[in-house]
DNA sequence: GGTAACTTGTGAACTAATTCACAAGCCCCT
DNA sequence: AGGGGCTTGTGAATTAGTTCACAAGTTACC
């Protein structure tokens, strides 16, 4: 298979949250071009997007609202249920241990790790903080697909080299740090801080 | 001046992050190479990104650190503090309320606002919740820059609408929905949801 | 069954972003 | 003062991503 643009997947992710809440609403077919006013882009874009992984629209008529939703979420593979662990329990860690919209896409909170022994123990809602020592027992043993780390940036290099070593292939980074890790884990980092400082760019030269 | 991409503010931020590490540990002066392997990117990416702005190195020598700290700050719009305001003091509002690193870096949170009568007046750091109502008296009254709407997707649109029409520029979005605003107000979105769907894709799709 | 009105799927054309490659400039050493 | 070793800044080439445009397929209706 041709590499596929990570534009392209984060768009796919986006025209699947669209379908389920038009499924929802009882919409049972929808063209490209609407869904491609849904998500801001153009009806060209969101077939091409498509046409990567197969045709599943019907020429003259458009694409089943629920078929689609179903053949994206294979896409995604998002048919199975995601183990994911927590690493970090201050204000950021128990915030997304917390957060229910995760569980909702399939995304499964097991475990919560912090280094202070001062929080291990803690009950944040079902789970309570583990120390960070097991997390490499843990993650053989519970099957972690996914580590979030919520840590500060000048340990974010040695967990995740722990977590790798631990056979952790997929890593969502809030530590505002740029994480080497060998080829085959995949690292996603959402960075707050340079969100806000785009803003500021935008405020800044805004006017031309 | 030439449109810049949204790609390149990204990493003038992350260089930035780097050299401001690099400037604290006492090292006076860098390559381009040596910052594009801190942001794993290549040297003529760094030089290119920087050139849209100016030409700030030495031929021979690379780029003093602390001249580059204060070209990049500059170039973000970085040189004063901003005014932001939390909207939805629910996990994810408040977790950011009480994040320092915001402040850090210039971006001060001066109220946060929620909707729901029972959280209103809860205290939040040092911050009392606000009602919603208030939001456009005090967008004018205190000047906010930037918006920050934590709050459920159903509601952020309608929100979005009254905060624009309020006079703010800016919007850093939680909420897992394509906002419309007018075309001088800038969003950004943080849908974590995506984010993970990306590592669901990255783990289903990995070794082709 | 034929035709009109749609909409997909996809090469081709175009636009944007990244990488190459090298002249120009700077420092250090002799 | 001149040469060698570096490193920047930037047009040119390349690669990646988006948009165009149209043949091909589908449905509805007469």
């Amino acid at each position: 298979m041709k590499r596929i643009a990570e534009s392209t997947v984060r768009r796919l992710s986006l025209y699947l949250s669209f379908l389920e809440e038009i499924e929802g609403r009882g919409q049972t077919t929808i063209s490209s071009d609407e869904l491609a006013r849904l998500g801001g882009t153009t009806s060209a874009q969101v077939r091409k997007d498509l046409s990567f992984f197969g045709s599943f629209g019907k020429r003259g008529l458009g694409y089943s609202v629920q078929e689609l939703c179903v053949s994206i979420r294979e896409i995604l593979g998002l048919g199975r249920k995601w183990r994911v662990c927590i690493i970090g329990a201050g204000k950021i860690g128990t915030a997304l241990a917390r957060y229910e919209a995760f569980s909702k896409r399939g995304f499964y909170v097991k475990a919560i790790y912090d280094s202070d022994s001062a929080k291990v123990g803690m009950a944040v809602d079902s789970l309570s903080v583990r120390d960070i020592s097991r997390i490499e027992q843990d993650a053989s043993k519970e099957g972690f697909d996914i580590a979030v780390l919520a840590i500060p940036p000048e340990f974010a290099q040695g967990v995740a080299d722990r977590i790798t070593a631990a056979g952790i292939k997929a890593i969502l980074n809030f530590a505002p740090i740029q994480l080497a890790v060998p080829t085959d884990v995949t690292v996603r980092t959402v960075n707050m801080a340079l969100e806000l400082e785009g803003l500021s760019f935008a405020l800044t030269n805004r006017g031309n």
